[in-house]
DNA sequence: AAACTCGGGTGATTACAGTCACACGGCGCG
DNA sequence: CGCGCCGTGTGACTGTAATCACCCGAGTTT
């Protein structure tokens, strides 16, 4: 469980958020598009490099992050200064943001776009518009759900079993296209994963040798991984299978 | 990383929950006397002995349930059925609940006394004082940050950093009597430590045993813990000494 | 073109925690 | 009382993942 060096490429901003943008959330869907147009009017269009920070932990940044495009991924680092990989977060269903002070870092996988709402400002929004208060809370207890379910993870004895729960999870998060040859885009790097898992970069790609070897994924040059087989990925996944 | 057995004894329901009671969470205190009073006649007090299931996971229980005395423990469980521990409960400063559908289980680590407040009757008074919202909302968050907190745990290399790292939450959330001798009430089992810390139970008690021998802390009867040396334990925990 | 960095791929070695097997004291209980 | 369970304590053995050391190819910078 090694480090990651970072050079921190700054987010460019823009100011061009319509109502539109705002209601492909499926967060934000149920809000009236009045509420829409007022909190469109405060927010920001921010892009990330990859390897951007796009929260910091600690400063006290009030706003709500919501991603469009690429990935990012929740980072906290141990006492010993090792990086910890948290959590993943999806575009379009997911909203993050920073309560109290932001115990993790949050950084940019990929390229992406995010829309950020000064939490000042989403308050005023707030007071006339309480159904916001609950969509926030389902965010949080979703992310609560998410990071319960990414530590049971750890406690998988079974190391490739981790590795084929965690792509699965991928799976599940990104395009659904059901049965078939699925794929994800924009997959994590051995490192990343193995931040999450609590492995080392080596174990990680060890496995995805023999998950190659057995043509259940394939790689499909940078950027894209295929499931061939995602039936008996999920087997593995499962444990009702042994790679 | 193996099993515990359980045998569930039941909840026991009283019915006497005074608005002194509840300002004595800290979380409840700023909320007005008579939005407490009206809290106070809605919720229930409920006992639970050791071992006994204080909240089960799926079941879409409607409450929010603050702990009283004792202490609790979330856990989850991986697929192939492994138990995994994911925060601890302490008493007085800590409610918790329950969102969509709690997706672990919350146990009674010792014989504990909890009060109950169903959800339904919360949302009533909820909608003439709204910080309650607000109240929640940081308990979420802090809950959030806890996890987050044990997540980085895990990342340690050092079985026995890990080990003293938890101890010294342990002592942390408990009586800060601040120095000299602290202590732990009713600690957690060797197996209850060890699947919060992905550890064999076996380890826990051999790094109980160095810590023992080393005279940095000490069994004081059942249900007792005593740190004699609790500045060495932090050493310990931070990484800045081996053990 | 050389000199980087980054992501991925591999082998040899080894420390170390899991597992299994057992033992022991306390305590509740029929 | 004896029985059983639970929490703890300990040794021997072994599998396995971390570590180290290296290689490769593809992009970028200069």
């Amino acid at each position: 469980m090694p480090q990651r060096r970072r050079n921190q490429p700054p987010g460019i901003e823009h100011n061009v958020v319509t109502p539109e943008l705002l209601s492909t959330f499926p967060i934000l869907k149920p809000l009236p598009h009045e509420t829409l147009s007022q909190l469109a009017a405060l927010s920001t269009l921010r892009k990330f490099a990859r390897r951007g920070i796009v929260l910091n932990a600690g400063i006290r940044e009030e706003a709500v992050c919501f991603l469009f495009e690429g990935r990012l991924q929740g980072v906290d680092f141990t006492i010993d200064g090792r990086e910890v990989g948290l959590y993943f977060v999806e575009p379009g269903d997911l909203g993050l943001f920073d309560h109290g002070t932001q115990p993790e870092y949050i950084i940019a996988l990929t390229s992406a776009v995010t829309v950020f709402i000064p939490m000042d400002s989403l308050r005023e929004v707030m007071l006339k518009q309480p159904e916001i208060f609950k969509v926030l809370g389902q965010r949080l207890a979703a992310r609560l759900r998410q990071m319960t379910r990414q530590r049971s993870l750890l406690g998988l004895p079974n190391i490739s079993q981790r590795v084929c729960c965690q792509l699965w999870m991928l799976l599940e998060a990104g395009e659904k296209g059901s049965q078939g040859p699925a794929l994800i885009n924009n997959p994590p790097t051995h490192m990343e994963i193995a931040i999450m898992l609590n492995l080392s970069r080596e174990t990680v790609t060890r496995v995805f040798q023999t998950l190659q070897a057995r043509q259940i994924v394939k790689r499909d040059g940078p950027g894209c991984l295929l499931i061939s087989d995602s039936d008996t990925l999920k087997a593995l996944a499962e444990g009702a299978q042994e790679l």
